[in-house]
RNA sequence: GGCGGUAUCGUCUAGGGGACUAGGACACAGCCCUCUCAAGGCUGGAACACGGGUUCGAAUCCCGUUACCGCUACCA
Protein backbone atom coordinates (compact mmCIF):
# COMPACT_ATOMS: atom_id res chain seq x y z
CA UNK A 1 0.00 0.00 0.00
CA UNK A 2 1.26 3.74 -0.76
CA UNK A 3 1.73 6.03 1.76
CA UNK A 4 -1.10 8.06 1.28
CA UNK A 5 1.05 11.41 1.30
CA UNK A 6 2.27 10.57 -1.63
CA UNK A 7 1.75 12.85 -4.71
CA UNK A 8 0.07 11.13 -7.00
CA UNK A 9 2.30 10.61 -10.27
CA UNK A 10 0.92 8.90 -13.46
CA UNK A 11 3.16 8.47 -16.27
CA UNK A 12 2.41 7.61 -20.19
CA UNK A 13 5.41 5.73 -21.93
CA UNK A 14 5.23 5.08 -25.69
CA UNK A 15 8.11 3.36 -27.62
CA UNK A 16 8.95 5.25 -30.31
CA UNK A 17 8.32 2.98 -33.13
CA UNK A 18 5.71 4.36 -35.15
CA UNK A 19 3.51 6.99 -35.01
CA UNK A 20 1.01 7.93 -32.14
CA UNK A 21 -1.51 5.56 -31.81
CA UNK A 22 -5.05 5.87 -30.97
CA UNK A 23 -5.25 3.57 -28.46
CA UNK A 24 -1.92 5.24 -27.11
CA UNK A 25 -3.28 8.46 -27.01
CA UNK A 26 -6.53 7.28 -25.02
CA UNK A 27 -4.13 5.78 -22.12
CA UNK A 28 -2.33 9.24 -22.52
CA UNK A 29 -5.18 10.77 -22.18
CA UNK A 30 -6.88 8.71 -19.11
CA UNK A 31 -3.51 9.15 -17.16
CA UNK A 32 -3.94 13.14 -18.04
CA UNK A 33 -7.45 13.37 -16.84
CA UNK A 34 -6.33 11.39 -13.64
CA UNK A 35 -3.73 13.76 -13.11
CA UNK A 36 -5.46 16.78 -13.51
CA UNK A 37 -8.51 15.70 -11.79
CA UNK A 38 -6.44 14.72 -8.37
CA UNK A 39 -4.03 17.59 -9.22
CA UNK A 40 -1.11 15.15 -9.77
CA UNK A 41 1.70 14.80 -12.19
CA UNK A 42 1.47 13.78 -15.34
CA UNK A 43 4.69 12.47 -16.86
CA UNK A 44 6.38 11.24 -20.34
CA UNK A 45 8.52 8.68 -21.07
CA UNK A 46 10.24 7.86 -24.22
CA UNK A 47 10.54 3.74 -24.00
CA UNK A 48 13.71 4.06 -26.63
CA UNK A 49 15.60 1.23 -25.04
CA UNK A 50 14.62 -0.98 -28.72
CA UNK A 51 17.37 0.62 -31.00
CA UNK A 52 16.30 -1.22 -33.26
CA UNK A 53 13.35 -0.03 -33.91
CA UNK A 54 13.13 3.29 -32.42
CA UNK A 55 13.52 6.27 -34.29
CA UNK A 56 13.74 9.88 -33.71
CA UNK A 57 10.88 10.61 -36.21
CA UNK A 58 8.76 8.75 -34.42
CA UNK A 59 9.72 10.37 -31.01
CA UNK A 60 8.75 13.81 -32.66
CA UNK A 61 5.19 11.81 -33.75
CA UNK A 62 4.35 11.43 -30.23
CA UNK A 63 5.21 14.97 -29.31
CA UNK A 64 3.30 16.38 -32.52
CA UNK A 65 0.40 14.18 -31.50
CA UNK A 66 0.15 14.92 -27.85
CA UNK A 67 1.12 18.84 -28.57
CA UNK A 68 -2.21 18.27 -30.82
CA UNK A 69 -4.02 16.93 -28.29
CA UNK A 70 -3.07 19.44 -25.73
CA UNK A 71 -1.60 17.02 -23.65
CA UNK A 72 1.06 18.26 -21.85
CA UNK A 73 3.31 16.56 -19.17
CA UNK A 74 5.32 17.90 -16.31
CA UNK A 75 8.83 18.10 -16.01
CA UNK A 76 11.34 17.00 -18.66
CA UNK A 77 10.66 14.07 -20.76
CA UNK A 78 12.49 10.78 -19.44
CA UNK A 79 14.37 8.90 -22.20
CA UNK A 80 14.69 5.42 -20.69
CA UNK A 81 17.44 4.76 -22.86
CA UNK A 82 19.44 7.50 -21.02
CA UNK A 83 19.05 5.81 -17.69
CA UNK A 84 20.82 2.49 -18.59
CA UNK A 85 23.61 2.67 -15.77
CA UNK A 86 20.65 3.16 -13.10
CA UNK A 87 18.76 -0.51 -14.93
CA UNK A 88 21.77 -2.27 -14.59
CA UNK A 89 22.35 -1.31 -10.83
CA UNK A 90 19.10 -2.17 -10.00
CA UNK A 91 19.30 -5.67 -11.67
CA UNK A 92 22.38 -6.16 -9.98
CA UNK A 93 21.19 -5.35 -6.28
CA UNK A 94 18.80 -7.94 -7.05
CA UNK A 95 21.95 -10.21 -7.56
CA UNK A 96 23.43 -8.73 -4.01
CA UNK A 97 20.45 -9.44 -2.10
CA UNK A 98 19.94 -12.73 -3.42
CA UNK A 99 16.40 -11.59 -5.21
CA UNK A 100 18.17 -12.86 -8.01
CA UNK A 101 20.97 -15.18 -9.61
CA UNK A 102 23.11 -16.04 -12.78
CA UNK A 103 22.39 -17.93 -15.32
CA UNK A 104 25.23 -19.31 -17.46
CA UNK A 105 22.94 -21.57 -19.10
CA UNK A 106 24.07 -20.79 -23.47
CA UNK A 107 20.89 -18.66 -25.03
CA UNK A 108 20.77 -21.13 -28.24
CA UNK A 109 20.62 -24.13 -25.16
CA UNK A 110 17.74 -22.32 -23.97
CA UNK A 111 16.18 -21.81 -27.34
CA UNK A 112 16.58 -25.50 -28.21
CA UNK A 113 14.63 -26.67 -24.88
CA UNK A 114 12.35 -24.51 -25.81
CA UNK A 115 11.72 -25.41 -28.63
CA UNK A 116 11.71 -29.16 -27.77
CA UNK A 117 9.13 -28.26 -25.48
CA UNK A 118 6.66 -26.39 -27.70
CA UNK A 119 7.03 -29.95 -30.63
CA UNK A 120 6.24 -31.70 -27.69
CA UNK A 121 2.91 -29.95 -26.79
CA UNK A 122 3.69 -28.81 -23.96
CA UNK A 123 5.12 -25.08 -22.27
CA UNK A 124 8.83 -24.33 -21.70
CA UNK A 125 9.23 -23.15 -18.23
CA UNK A 126 12.77 -22.49 -17.19
CA UNK A 127 13.83 -24.71 -14.28
CA UNK A 128 15.75 -23.23 -12.06
CA UNK A 129 18.03 -26.31 -11.13
CA UNK A 130 19.39 -26.43 -14.47
CA UNK A 131 21.78 -22.97 -13.21
CA UNK A 132 22.35 -24.52 -9.61
CA UNK A 133 26.03 -24.16 -9.94
CA UNK A 134 27.86 -24.51 -7.03
CA UNK A 135 30.18 -21.69 -5.40
CA UNK A 136 33.56 -23.11 -6.85
CA UNK A 137 31.73 -23.84 -10.07
CA UNK A 138 30.18 -20.09 -10.36
CA UNK A 139 34.07 -18.75 -9.08
CA UNK A 140 35.53 -20.81 -11.98
CA UNK A 141 33.34 -19.67 -14.77
CA UNK A 142 33.50 -16.10 -13.78
CA UNK A 143 36.77 -16.44 -13.72
CA UNK A 144 37.31 -17.97 -17.05
CA UNK A 145 35.17 -15.05 -18.38
CA UNK A 146 31.92 -16.82 -19.36
CA UNK A 147 28.34 -14.85 -19.96
CA UNK A 148 25.85 -15.17 -17.83
CA UNK A 149 22.26 -13.72 -17.98
CA UNK A 150 20.84 -12.26 -14.31
CA UNK A 151 17.73 -14.42 -13.75
CA UNK A 152 14.82 -13.15 -10.97
CA UNK A 153 14.00 -15.87 -8.52
CA UNK A 154 10.37 -16.42 -8.13
CA UNK A 155 9.54 -16.76 -4.70
CA UNK A 156 6.57 -19.44 -3.73
CA UNK A 157 3.07 -18.01 -3.08
CA UNK A 158 0.66 -16.06 -5.09
CA UNK A 159 1.21 -12.48 -6.11
CA UNK A 160 -1.88 -10.43 -6.48
CA UNK A 161 -3.37 -6.83 -6.93
CA UNK A 162 -6.55 -4.52 -6.55
CA UNK A 163 -6.58 -3.08 -10.50
CA UNK A 164 -8.89 0.18 -10.35
CA UNK A 165 -10.68 -1.41 -13.01
CA UNK A 166 -10.26 -5.21 -12.65
CA UNK A 167 -10.74 -5.67 -8.62
CA UNK A 168 -8.38 -8.21 -7.54
CA UNK A 169 -6.75 -9.98 -9.69
CA UNK A 170 -3.86 -12.72 -8.69
CA UNK A 171 -1.26 -15.00 -10.26
CA UNK A 172 0.27 -18.19 -8.66
CA UNK A 173 4.25 -17.85 -8.96
CA UNK A 174 4.51 -21.10 -9.97
CA UNK A 175 2.77 -19.87 -13.40
CA UNK A 176 5.78 -17.35 -13.50
CA UNK A 177 9.17 -18.62 -14.78
CA UNK A 178 12.51 -17.13 -13.00
CA UNK A 179 12.77 -14.44 -16.14
CA UNK A 180 15.41 -12.30 -16.68
CA UNK A 181 16.25 -9.38 -15.75
CA UNK A 182 19.68 -8.48 -17.10
CA UNK A 183 20.86 -9.88 -20.26
CA UNK A 184 24.30 -11.75 -20.78
CA UNK A 185 25.05 -8.36 -22.50
CA UNK A 186 24.36 -6.48 -19.44
CA UNK A 187 21.15 -4.84 -20.57
CA UNK A 188 17.86 -4.21 -18.59
CA UNK A 189 15.00 -6.30 -19.93
CA UNK A 190 11.87 -4.67 -20.33
CA UNK A 191 10.42 -5.55 -16.86
CA UNK A 192 13.73 -4.35 -14.84
CA UNK A 193 13.77 -0.92 -16.92
CA UNK A 194 10.21 -0.37 -16.25
CA UNK A 195 9.88 -0.78 -12.85
CA UNK A 196 13.44 0.94 -12.19
CA UNK A 197 12.56 4.15 -13.97
CA UNK A 198 8.62 3.81 -12.02
CA UNK A 199 10.38 3.76 -8.92
CA UNK A 200 13.11 6.11 -9.67
CA UNK A 201 9.54 8.71 -10.99
CA UNK A 202 7.84 8.07 -7.95
CA UNK A 203 4.55 6.84 -9.69
CA UNK A 204 1.71 6.19 -7.18
CA UNK A 205 -0.43 4.57 -10.07
CA UNK A 206 0.58 2.81 -13.28
CA UNK A 207 -2.32 3.38 -15.82
CA UNK A 208 -1.86 1.14 -19.17
CA UNK A 209 -3.40 -1.26 -21.56
CA UNK A 210 -4.59 -4.47 -20.61
CA UNK A 211 -1.90 -6.28 -22.51
CA UNK A 212 0.55 -5.49 -20.04
CA UNK A 213 -1.79 -7.85 -17.04
CA UNK A 214 0.40 -10.42 -17.13
CA UNK A 215 3.82 -8.67 -16.92
CA UNK A 216 1.99 -6.96 -13.82
CA UNK A 217 2.68 -10.13 -11.42
CA UNK A 218 6.69 -9.67 -12.21
CA UNK A 219 7.01 -6.23 -11.97
CA UNK A 220 5.19 -6.56 -8.32
CA UNK A 221 7.71 -9.01 -7.35
CA UNK A 222 10.34 -6.50 -8.89
CA UNK A 223 9.21 -3.75 -6.68
CA UNK A 224 9.28 -5.58 -3.40
CA UNK A 225 12.52 -7.14 -4.01
CA UNK A 226 13.95 -3.98 -4.62
CA UNK A 227 11.87 -2.59 -1.44
CA UNK A 228 9.96 0.34 -3.37
CA UNK A 229 6.47 0.75 -2.88
CA UNK A 230 4.34 -0.83 -5.11
CA UNK A 231 2.23 1.28 -7.24
CA UNK A 232 -1.29 1.05 -8.06
CA UNK A 233 -2.46 -0.50 -11.39
CA UNK A 234 -5.08 0.37 -13.60
CA UNK A 235 -5.55 -1.39 -16.65
CA UNK A 236 -7.97 -0.24 -19.36
CA UNK A 237 -8.52 -1.88 -22.35
CA UNK A 238 -7.81 -2.32 -25.77
CA UNK A 239 -9.04 -0.38 -28.64
CA UNK A 240 -10.36 -3.04 -31.54
CA UNK A 241 -11.38 -2.19 -35.35
CA UNK A 242 -14.64 -2.96 -36.54
CA UNK A 243 -13.71 -6.61 -37.10
CA UNK A 244 -12.97 -6.85 -33.36
CA UNK A 245 -9.54 -7.55 -33.90
CA UNK A 246 -7.30 -5.22 -32.48
CA UNK A 247 -6.81 -2.25 -34.45
CA UNK A 248 -4.21 -1.76 -36.88
CA UNK A 249 -3.02 -0.28 -40.37
CA UNK A 250 -5.75 -2.71 -42.14
CA UNK A 251 -8.62 -0.49 -40.24
CA UNK A 252 -7.47 2.69 -41.69
CA UNK A 253 -6.21 5.74 -39.92
CA UNK A 254 -4.73 4.83 -36.53
CA UNK A 255 -2.41 7.52 -36.06
CA UNK A 256 -3.54 10.57 -34.61
CA UNK A 257 -1.66 12.68 -36.98
CA UNK A 258 -4.34 11.23 -39.63
CA UNK A 259 -7.20 12.43 -37.80
CA UNK A 260 -5.54 15.88 -37.63
CA UNK A 261 -5.16 16.10 -41.11
CA UNK A 262 -8.28 14.74 -41.94
CA UNK A 263 -10.02 17.61 -40.58
CA UNK A 264 -10.83 16.69 -37.11
CA UNK A 265 -10.89 18.83 -33.99
CA UNK A 266 -8.88 17.90 -30.86
CA UNK A 267 -11.98 18.36 -28.24
CA UNK A 268 -13.50 15.88 -30.55
CA UNK A 269 -10.80 13.42 -30.86
CA UNK A 270 -10.10 13.65 -27.10
CA UNK A 271 -14.20 13.63 -26.22
CA UNK A 272 -14.36 10.27 -28.63
CA UNK A 273 -11.44 8.69 -27.47
CA UNK A 274 -12.57 8.94 -23.68
CA UNK A 275 -16.40 7.53 -24.16
CA UNK A 276 -13.92 4.27 -25.51
CA UNK A 277 -13.80 2.77 -22.38
CA UNK A 278 -14.79 5.13 -19.63
CA UNK A 279 -18.58 7.03 -19.05
CA UNK A 280 -19.52 9.15 -16.91
CA UNK A 281 -22.32 6.88 -15.48
CA UNK A 282 -25.24 9.23 -17.02
CA UNK A 283 -25.87 9.89 -20.31
CA UNK A 284 -23.66 12.63 -20.83
CA UNK A 285 -21.55 12.33 -23.75
CA UNK A 286 -20.59 15.57 -25.90
CA UNK A 287 -18.67 17.10 -23.01
CA UNK A 288 -15.44 20.14 -23.10
CA UNK A 289 -12.20 19.47 -21.84
CA UNK A 290 -12.73 20.91 -18.78
CA UNK A 291 -15.86 18.61 -18.09
CA UNK A 292 -13.81 16.20 -18.65
CA UNK A 293 -11.63 16.93 -16.03
CA UNK A 294 -14.29 17.79 -13.36
CA UNK A 295 -16.01 14.47 -14.33
CA UNK A 296 -12.99 12.07 -14.69
CA UNK A 297 -13.23 9.01 -12.53
CA UNK A 298 -11.01 5.38 -12.76
CA UNK A 299 -14.73 3.67 -11.31
CA UNK A 300 -15.90 5.20 -14.76
CA UNK A 301 -13.44 2.91 -16.38
CA UNK A 302 -14.57 -0.51 -18.67
CA UNK A 303 -13.34 -3.44 -18.85
CA UNK A 304 -14.61 -4.65 -22.09
CA UNK A 305 -12.35 -3.92 -25.29
CA UNK A 306 -13.97 -1.14 -27.36
CA UNK A 307 -14.32 -1.07 -31.18
CA UNK A 308 -13.21 2.44 -32.91
CA UNK A 309 -16.47 3.48 -34.79
CA UNK A 310 -15.01 6.29 -36.96
CA UNK A 311 -18.96 6.98 -38.11
CA UNK A 312 -19.61 8.12 -34.37
CA UNK A 313 -15.84 9.88 -33.93
CA UNK A 314 -17.08 12.70 -37.03
CA UNK A 315 -20.76 12.95 -35.34
CA UNK A 316 -18.84 14.01 -32.50
CA UNK A 317 -16.73 16.36 -34.29
CA UNK A 318 -20.18 17.86 -35.76
CA UNK A 319 -21.08 18.45 -32.24
CA UNK A 320 -18.14 20.22 -30.94
CA UNK A 321 -17.99 22.41 -34.64
CA UNK A 322 -21.75 23.09 -33.36
CA UNK A 323 -20.88 23.92 -29.61
CA UNK A 324 -17.52 25.89 -30.27
CA UNK A 325 -17.24 29.36 -29.72
CA UNK A 326 -16.82 31.02 -33.43
CA UNK A 327 -13.10 32.39 -31.94
CA UNK A 328 -12.12 29.23 -30.79
CA UNK A 329 -13.57 27.43 -34.26
CA UNK A 330 -12.08 30.18 -36.39
CA UNK A 331 -8.58 29.43 -35.84
CA UNK A 332 -9.01 25.02 -36.59
CA UNK A 333 -10.46 26.21 -39.55
CA UNK A 334 -8.55 29.32 -40.91
CA UNK A 335 -5.49 27.76 -41.83
CA UNK A 336 -7.63 25.33 -44.10
CA UNK A 337 -8.87 28.09 -45.98
CA UNK A 338 -5.52 29.21 -46.76
CA UNK A 339 -4.16 26.18 -47.73
CA UNK A 340 -7.06 25.45 -50.34
CA UNK A 341 -6.23 29.09 -52.10
CA UNK A 342 -9.07 30.94 -51.13
CA UNK A 343 -8.17 33.45 -48.70
CA UNK A 344 -5.15 34.89 -46.90
CA UNK A 345 -4.61 35.25 -43.67
CA UNK A 346 -4.98 38.44 -43.42
CA UNK A 347 -8.30 38.59 -45.68
CA UNK A 348 -10.04 36.39 -43.64
CA UNK A 349 -9.02 38.48 -40.39
CA UNK A 350 -9.72 41.92 -42.53
CA UNK A 351 -13.46 40.84 -42.60
CA UNK A 352 -14.05 38.73 -39.46
CA UNK A 353 -17.26 39.27 -38.89
CA UNK A 354 -18.33 38.14 -42.15
CA UNK A 355 -16.00 35.52 -42.01
CA UNK A 356 -17.27 34.20 -38.93
CA UNK A 357 -20.88 34.60 -39.86
CA UNK A 358 -20.19 32.33 -43.01
CA UNK A 359 -18.93 29.79 -40.51
CA UNK A 360 -21.87 30.01 -38.50
CA UNK A 361 -24.44 29.07 -41.05
CA UNK A 362 -21.84 26.45 -42.31
CA UNK A 363 -20.59 24.79 -39.53
CA UNK A 364 -24.41 22.82 -39.26
CA UNK A 365 -23.85 21.28 -42.35
CA UNK A 366 -20.44 19.78 -42.08
CA UNK A 367 -19.21 17.23 -40.01
CA UNK A 368 -15.40 17.71 -40.51
CA UNK A 369 -13.31 20.97 -40.85
CA UNK A 370 -12.15 20.30 -44.21
CA UNK A 371 -16.06 19.72 -45.23
CA UNK A 372 -16.70 23.45 -44.48
CA UNK A 373 -14.31 24.74 -46.72
CA UNK A 374 -15.41 22.51 -49.38
CA UNK A 375 -19.13 24.48 -48.39
CA UNK A 376 -17.46 27.77 -48.63
CA UNK A 377 -15.56 27.66 -51.65
CA UNK A 378 -18.04 29.57 -53.95
CA UNK A 379 -18.60 32.16 -51.08
CA UNK A 380 -15.10 33.07 -52.15
CA UNK A 381 -14.89 33.11 -55.75
CA UNK A 382 -16.36 35.21 -58.41
CA UNK A 383 -18.01 33.16 -60.97
CA UNK A 384 -19.62 29.64 -60.15
CA UNK A 385 -19.59 26.81 -62.20
CA UNK A 386 -23.35 26.01 -62.76
CA UNK A 387 -23.48 21.72 -61.92
CA UNK A 388 -25.46 19.56 -64.49
CA UNK A 389 -27.56 17.80 -62.44
CA UNK A 390 -28.71 21.14 -60.43
CA UNK A 391 -29.64 22.69 -63.94
CA UNK A 392 -31.37 19.21 -65.18
CA UNK A 393 -33.61 19.78 -61.64
CA UNK A 394 -34.32 23.09 -61.28
CA UNK A 395 -33.65 24.56 -64.61
CA UNK A 396 -36.21 23.06 -66.71
CA UNK A 397 -37.39 25.33 -68.37
CA UNK A 398 -35.24 27.70 -69.37
CA UNK A 399 -37.05 30.18 -70.66
CA UNK A 400 -39.26 29.85 -67.25
CA UNK A 401 -36.82 30.31 -65.23
CA UNK A 402 -35.04 33.19 -66.64
CA UNK A 403 -38.00 35.18 -66.08
CA UNK A 404 -38.42 34.80 -63.06
CA UNK A 405 -34.40 35.04 -62.17
CA UNK A 406 -35.01 38.34 -64.05
CA UNK A 407 -38.02 39.36 -61.97
CA UNK A 408 -35.92 38.32 -58.62
CA UNK A 409 -32.92 39.99 -59.74
CA UNK A 410 -34.93 43.87 -60.33
CA UNK A 411 -36.49 42.72 -56.83
CA UNK A 412 -33.18 41.92 -55.47
CA UNK A 413 -31.74 45.23 -56.93
CA UNK A 414 -34.35 47.54 -55.43
CA UNK A 415 -34.44 46.51 -51.80
CA UNK A 416 -33.80 49.17 -49.74
CA UNK A 417 -31.43 47.58 -47.68
CA UNK A 418 -29.16 44.40 -47.49
CA UNK A 419 -30.93 42.10 -44.78
CA UNK A 420 -32.12 38.51 -44.62
CA UNK A 421 -35.59 40.00 -43.18
CA UNK A 422 -35.79 42.67 -46.26
CA UNK A 423 -34.89 40.17 -48.86
CA UNK A 424 -37.18 37.46 -47.31
CA UNK A 425 -40.25 40.27 -47.25
CA UNK A 426 -39.33 41.12 -51.09
CA UNK A 427 -38.68 37.81 -52.38
CA UNK A 428 -41.67 36.31 -50.88
CA UNK A 429 -43.97 39.45 -52.59
CA UNK A 430 -42.72 38.97 -55.99
CA UNK A 431 -43.63 34.84 -55.58
CA UNK A 432 -47.77 36.02 -54.51
CA UNK A 433 -47.41 38.27 -57.45
CA UNK A 434 -46.60 35.37 -59.86
CA UNK A 435 -49.08 33.11 -57.81
CA UNK A 436 -45.92 29.86 -57.33
CA UNK A 437 -44.68 29.00 -54.37
CA UNK A 438 -41.76 30.56 -52.82
CA UNK A 439 -39.67 27.39 -53.26
CA UNK A 440 -40.29 28.20 -57.10
CA UNK A 441 -37.92 31.07 -56.80
CA UNK A 442 -35.95 30.30 -53.98
CA UNK A 443 -34.48 26.84 -55.64
CA UNK A 444 -33.43 28.20 -59.10
CA UNK A 445 -32.17 31.63 -57.03
CA UNK A 446 -29.97 28.48 -54.98
CA UNK A 447 -28.55 27.16 -58.77
CA UNK A 448 -28.18 30.88 -59.77
CA UNK A 449 -26.13 31.71 -56.35
CA UNK A 450 -23.79 28.32 -55.92
CA UNK A 451 -24.49 26.30 -59.03
CA UNK A 452 -25.59 23.57 -56.83
CA UNK A 453 -29.52 22.28 -55.28
CA UNK A 454 -27.95 22.64 -51.80
CA UNK A 455 -26.69 25.32 -49.21
CA UNK A 456 -27.41 26.96 -46.38
CA UNK A 457 -30.93 29.19 -46.22
CA UNK A 458 -31.14 31.00 -49.45
CA UNK A 459 -31.38 34.70 -48.13
CA UNK A 460 -28.41 33.78 -45.74
CA UNK A 461 -26.63 32.70 -49.43
CA UNK A 462 -27.43 36.22 -50.31
CA UNK A 463 -26.50 37.84 -47.50
CA UNK A 464 -23.03 36.37 -47.74
CA UNK A 465 -22.36 36.24 -51.30
CA UNK A 466 -23.07 39.89 -50.96
CA UNK A 467 -24.69 42.38 -52.89
CA UNK A 468 -23.09 42.98 -55.93
CA UNK A 469 -22.12 39.54 -56.84
CA UNK A 470 -25.20 38.02 -56.67
CA UNK A 471 -26.95 40.16 -58.56
CA UNK A 472 -23.49 39.42 -61.12
CA UNK A 473 -24.64 35.97 -60.39
CA UNK A 474 -27.92 36.22 -61.34
CA UNK A 475 -27.04 37.91 -65.08
CA UNK A 476 -24.77 35.08 -65.43
CA UNK A 477 -26.97 32.62 -64.63
CA UNK A 478 -29.78 34.41 -67.31
CA UNK A 479 -27.15 34.88 -69.92
CA UNK A 480 -26.57 30.81 -69.99
CA UNK A 481 -30.15 30.15 -69.82
CA UNK A 482 -30.80 32.48 -72.87
C1' G B 1 -1.06 -26.30 -24.56
C1' G B 2 -0.53 -23.21 -19.81
C1' C B 3 -1.82 -18.71 -17.33
C1' G B 4 -4.68 -14.32 -17.20
C1' G B 5 -8.62 -11.13 -18.86
C1' U B 6 -13.49 -10.15 -21.12
C1' A B 7 -18.76 -11.14 -22.46
C1' U B 8 -25.95 -6.00 -22.46
C1' C B 9 -28.94 -3.56 -29.27
C1' G B 10 -24.61 -3.68 -35.58
C1' U B 11 -21.26 0.00 -32.54
C1' C B 12 -20.16 3.08 -27.79
C1' U B 13 -22.54 2.34 -23.20
C1' A B 14 -26.27 2.74 -18.43
C1' G B 15 -27.44 -0.95 -14.96
C1' G B 16 -24.05 -3.98 -9.52
C1' G B 17 -30.51 -8.78 -6.59
C1' G B 18 -37.00 -6.41 -6.98
C1' A B 19 -37.52 0.60 -9.71
C1' C B 20 -36.26 -3.74 -16.41
C1' U B 21 -42.05 -3.99 -20.48
C1' A B 22 -33.54 -3.48 -19.95
C1' G B 23 -32.36 3.30 -20.42
C1' G B 24 -29.20 6.76 -23.53
C1' A B 25 -25.96 7.80 -27.86
C1' C B 26 -24.08 6.63 -32.98
C1' A B 27 -25.92 4.27 -37.30
C1' C B 28 -30.65 2.86 -39.77
C1' A B 29 -36.15 3.80 -41.03
C1' G B 30 -40.46 6.98 -40.73
C1' C B 31 -42.68 11.61 -39.35
C1' C B 32 -42.32 16.94 -37.99
C1' C B 33 -39.90 21.62 -38.99
C1' U B 34 -38.72 23.73 -43.88
C1' C B 35 -36.73 27.43 -49.77
C1' U B 36 -32.77 22.80 -50.50
C1' C B 37 -29.23 20.32 -47.44
C1' A B 38 -27.76 19.92 -42.68
C1' A B 39 -28.85 20.85 -37.62
C1' G B 40 -32.99 20.13 -34.27
C1' G B 41 -37.62 17.56 -32.42
C1' C B 42 -40.70 13.09 -32.25
C1' U B 43 -41.52 7.83 -33.31
C1' G B 44 -39.80 2.86 -34.59
C1' G B 45 -36.94 -1.70 -35.24
C1' A B 46 -32.69 -3.56 -32.51
C1' A B 47 -29.32 -6.61 -26.89
C1' C B 48 -28.58 -9.28 -21.30
C1' A B 49 -23.42 -15.56 -25.21
C1' C B 50 -25.10 -20.59 -23.39
C1' G B 51 -26.08 -24.14 -19.35
C1' G B 52 -26.50 -25.03 -14.34
C1' G B 53 -26.94 -23.26 -9.42
C1' U B 54 -28.00 -19.56 -5.05
C1' U B 55 -32.59 -16.78 -3.99
C1' C B 56 -39.42 -15.63 -2.89
C1' G B 57 -36.95 -12.99 -7.03
C1' A B 58 -30.89 -12.89 -11.37
C1' A B 59 -28.84 -8.70 -16.84
C1' U B 60 -26.93 -8.13 -11.82
C1' C B 61 -24.04 -13.23 -7.19
C1' C B 62 -21.52 -18.38 -7.83
C1' C B 63 -19.87 -22.53 -11.00
C1' G B 64 -19.17 -24.59 -15.74
C1' U B 65 -19.18 -24.26 -21.18
C1' U B 66 -18.32 -21.44 -25.44
C1' A B 67 -16.28 -17.37 -28.01
C1' C B 68 -12.91 -13.47 -28.29
C1' C B 69 -8.45 -10.96 -26.57
C1' G B 70 -3.63 -10.73 -24.15
C1' C B 71 0.77 -12.93 -22.19
C1' U B 72 3.56 -17.29 -22.45
C1' A B 73 11.44 -14.34 -25.21
C1' C B 74 18.41 -12.97 -22.93
C1' C B 75 11.02 -8.21 -27.66
C1' A B 76 8.83 -3.79 -25.91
Amino acid sequence: MNAPSRRPRVRFAPSPTGFLHVGGARTALFNWLYARKVGGDFLLRIEDTDRQRSTDESTRAIFDGMAWLGLDWQEDVVFQGANLPRHQRDGQRLLETGAAYRDFTPQSEIERLRAEAEKAGGAFKFDRRTAELSEAETAEKLAAGEPFAIRFKVPDGTTEWNDLVHGRIAFPNKDIEDFVVLRSDNTPVYNMAVVSDDIAMDITLVMRGDDHISNTPKQILLYRALGANVPEFAHVPMIHGTDGKKLSKRHGATAVGDYQHQGLLPGAMLNFLVLLGWSTGDDTEVMTLPELIDRFDTAGLQKKAAVFDTVKLEWMNGQHMIAMPLDQLAPHVMPLFVAAGLATAEELNARQEWFYGLLDILRSRARRLDEIVGLAAHFFRDTVEFDADAVAKQWRDPAATAAILGATRDRLAELPSWDTAAMEAGLRALADELGIAGGKIFQPLRVALTGLTVSPGIFDVLLYVGRERSLTRLDAAIAYLR
